[in-house]
DNA sequence: CACCGCCATGACAGTCGCTGTCATCGGTAG
DNA sequence: CTACCGATGACAGCGACTGTCATGGCGGTG
């Protein structure tokens, strides 16, 4: 069927568009259908009706393709610590770009828990993810910084939060009932603040 | 001279002996001399004085071969949380387990440190040390919850510990003059206690 | 209308990371 | 002495990833 759709599709021009979000569905299916390590990236390539060259085209490696969303969360959740008032506190202004991005990944519902799932039952995906957060702290770190926090307290401020965020994540994508993302990481917030002050 | 060092102590015995120990040498001197990309694990292998076959079985991939004090300073640390005084509120447990860690990198001293440069050098291997970190952040939750810590409680403050352990060892990597790790790490925490209770 | 250059893609060959399998042979236990 | 053990080598093979060249609709230009 997905190759009907292509078929029908392709009228519109000399390729089916939107080759890379083909790539992205397909790889979503078979990592889920036969996990990640039973599937090729030419396994992913020939459901999307590409060849596995033109894969490499679109994603760096076999991994990234279940990252882009990951790049959308970054760049929201700097704009939201950048836009933040200028005399909000750096951990209060870190919260509200979390709180931007934990909406977001609220409004992709049971999408961003099952690819979470995907994404914890393999330790390159882990690993990736990882990599992924970690850049966003980074990113986090800067704006502090621009905002004016010396270092080390930015680049500290912006990991604890992002650990934060992390946590909450973990959280929700295993918590039964879908809890809305944004109360799961205001409350995780809070119990850091209790741990930190206690301890 | 490596070779010459191999046949002398041949005689000892069928092979040389440590030949993981020779694998991890060969490993940091070709990845410090030509880089990380551009050192196959057969090269490896051979100024090893072994087959790359042999490689794999010491090593589950190419940067494994660097991560092996990594697990040495999870269990310290661990160890070090564990055995903190059982009236110690959770992050001061951390904090105490943080230290032996601090303590036995700081013991290793330059070579700490030019390891470090290597692995920040090459975005596969600071991925590695992530998830290193990540593991061990979450040894140090059970370990918390084991002393009676609920969630999410114990899973913020292990993981709120190690990031300070990460920004702390990023800035004594690189900063002038070697001062000790151990100090370091104790103004990091200082510093996560005030952005905390101030933001 | 005829031409042309653009560019996403296909095709193909090659390198390297990593694995399965079998053979080798000193050391050690019995 | 023999029989087994265990670290290693040798070799074949798969899959991830890259460099390179060819293809052919599409849009603009004369």
């Amino acid at each position: 069927m997905t190759v009907a759709v292509i078929g029908s599709l392709q009228r519109m021009g000399r390729w089916a568009p939107d080759a890379r979000g083909r790539l992205q569905q397909a790889a979503m299916e078979l990592y889920t259908e036969r996990g990640y390590d039973r599937t090729t990236t030419a396994d992913i390539a020939e459901r999307a009706g590409l060849s596995e060259r033109t894969y490499f085209r679109h994603f760096a490696d076999k991994r990234e393709v279940l990252f882009d969303s990951t790049g959308r969360l970054e760049q929201l959740v700097v704009a939201g610590v950048r836009d933040a008032p200028a005399d909000a506190a750096p951990l209060t202004a870190v919260a509200a770009g979390l709180d931007d991005g934990a909406q977001l990944l609220d409004s992709f519902g049971d999408d961003a828990r099952a690819r979470a799932a995907v994404v914890g039952g393999h330790p390159e995906l882990a690993e990736r993810e990882l990599a992924k957060l970690s850049a966003m702290a980074r990113a986090v770190g800067e704006v502090l910084r621009e905002r004016g926090v010396p270092d080390p307290a930015a680049a500290l401020t912006a990991e604890a939060g992002v650990a934060v965020f992390r946590v909450a994540f973990e959280q929700w994508a295993v918590a039964p009932g879908r809890p809305p993302f944004p109360a799961v990481l205001t409350a995780a917030l809070a119990e850091l603040r209790t741990a930190v002050a206690g301890g």
